[in-house]
DNA sequence: TTGTATGCGTTATCAG
DNA sequence: CTGATAACGCATACAA
């Protein structure tokens, strides 16, 4: 910076404000400084500016390692939180949890490294939540607590998901429809897909009287074969499966084919919270609910750094506080059709 | 700093020393700084000791957007990149280029943020690496350059793994061996698997004299069932094919059975670059060739770090500069067989 | 073994 | 509208 005031004969001081803007400099002297920037092949230093100015310009997206192996919609997300992040003129520094979650969100927070947080595939009890909301540094979840009254949070609206799959398939005549869900573990886990899903599986179902069979089974299609095997065999006359696991999907479809049903002929099949690109690799092509995956990492990001820059007032009161919930878009493949006539 | 100096009765050069442990302090001081950080919940700020040290523990992770839509292997390697840095204390951000690059490479450099960059999905000819050597900031590359002697990169070997996929399937007696590819756009671009895979399954198909028939391919099913159309009917001999692309490997085992042909009976598919989880996701069971992607994450983070943290000799020199090839590992599934016997 | 003092490259306050 | 200059929080050379 030294260097570009010399040689834009100027102060240091000056040079600071053509870049922050936060004080008028005249035209003359800012195109100066320009030049001498551009010449020089000049950036700021980020550190030396973030130390400064309180404020990094850096935010860290914090995500469960390992677990369920993260899917394809997880990379969309951490894509679109990315780019978002830096169209804004930010950094974006990806922060694996394991085991000792709290601590670990302790120690980040406390480096004072990142002005913000996003918290990826949060917990209806997650304790980096818990941790995060006694500092203060700016934090937006994706996915909620159990209850997320005065948080910031963006995600899938389970409810109208669920509702719309279930229009999708008794506007087509099922009456008898099984739930695939994530694993047991998962819903004692308190992980907000499972958990939400399946409450509003069994509202939906008991309020329109239908007749339903639910399994929870491992991200594998073999998981997804046993536990399809088991769904029929305790209700035979199922008509539909809604899903909620990409690898068990397609071991059920190849369970329900090997044992002899016809898709969508006999069963149909409706894969929520997936998307098309992955429902294209089933043949027939899986009717889906596509996951809104880059919506929700831009809409994320967004809002954190809408709370980051906005107004004092804003972080403090929590005005427009972002509450969003995002439905699973339907794409028809050619898994779901009309139900059999029981005659 | 100051309050943990207050705390212990020392002065804040000792708290730095304890913490950097670059010159000796004793056992009794140690352990009331210790005791100090402890009582405080002390973490040193990461702005303040990046710009006084001139290292910031940040690394950058080069990856192109969009494109291709990164595959599932994709966030294995992130995950696990960002895993080891954090491991040996370093932060990762995720820096997506676009049409860019060039440019982009360069104020990511000057900023001084980043004590190192991690190239994603280098191409023969890419303007990143181009940018990067110019700089003095230590990089590694996942893929390679098409002269990449003098350049940090690990790669998948895919002269073994076409190799070990022709042993697989001559071993069963195919003759002749089909190959689905990545687009014919990823092969102009210099994309090194399409490149390198091509290359590769022309050579060792001529030394062992099978007959062969090449097909590129968008990364979809359809475009798959497409392209398998027509490898047959170019060359309906075909016993094998091998595939490099995921999406339409999907499409093409579809295309094969709906056009007569029985796999593995008539038809072995083998899937390189890919993984067993996806392998699963077909019924039957895709004989795949597993991309290391965990592993290409961590040996990128740790030859990065060990130029960035190694004595300066290592740097210059390019002593040790690291050169590692890692094959894909054969996961035998249910769509390789014997070659039909032709009597 | 420990303390003092300077500098890292900006931002922001205080003058002019 | 512009220029000095004191933080920012730590690392490190220099003293003791």
């Amino acid at each position: 910076m030294q260097d570009v005031a010399r040689l834009a004969g100027v102060s240091v001081s000056t040079v600071s404000y053509v870049l922050t803007g936060v004080r008028p400099v005249s035209d003359t002297t800012r195109q100066r400084v320009q030049a001498a920037m551009d010449t020089l092949g000049y950036q700021r230093n980020a550190l030396a500016r973030g130390l400064a100015s309180r404020r990094s310009h850096i935010l860290a997206l914090l995500f469960p390692a390992i677990e369920r192996g993260l899917s394809g919609t997880a990379l969309e997300f951490v894509t679109s939180a990315a780019e978002t992040a830096r169209r804004h003129g930010y950094h974006l520094v990806l922060w694996p949890t394991g085991a000792d979650d709290e601590a670990e969100t302790r120690d980040l927070v406390r480096q004072r490294l990142v002005d913000g947080v996003v918290v990826m595939e949060v917990k209806l009890h997650d304790p980096r939540v818990v941790e995060l909301q006694r500092g203060d540094t700016p934090f937006t979840l994706i996915g909620r607590t159990a209850d997320p009254a005065g948080l910031p949070y963006a995600d899938i609206d389970f409810d109208a998901t669920v509702r719309d799959a279930l229009d999708h398939l008794t506007g087509l005549g099922h009456r008898h429809i099984g739930l695939l869900s994530h694993s047991r573990g998962s819903l004692q886990a308190g992980y907000g897909p499972t958990v939400r899903v399946l409450a509003a599986f069994e509202r939906e179902a008991r309020q329109r009287g239908l007749l339903t069979a639910i399994r929870h089974c491992d991200e594998t299609a073999d998981a997804g074969r046993a536990a399809v095997a088991e769904l029929f065999a305790e209700r035979p006359d199922l008509t539909a499966l809604v899903t909620l696991n990409d690898n068990a999907t397609f071991g059920a479809v190849a369970q329900i084919v090997d044992g002899g049903r016809r898709i969508p002929g006999d069963v149909s099949v409706l894969s929520v919270v997936s998307s098309p690109q992955v429902g294209a690799l089933s043949h027939p092509r899986l009717t889906t609910m596509a996951a809104p995956g880059a919506r929700l990492g831009r809409l994320g990001v967004e809002s954190l750094l809408a709370r980051i820059e906005g107004p004092p007032a804003v972080a403090a009161t929590g005005a427009s506080t972002l509450h969003e919930l995002i439905p699973c878009r339907l794409d028809v493949g050619a898994t779901t059709g009309p139900a059999p006539t029981t005659s």
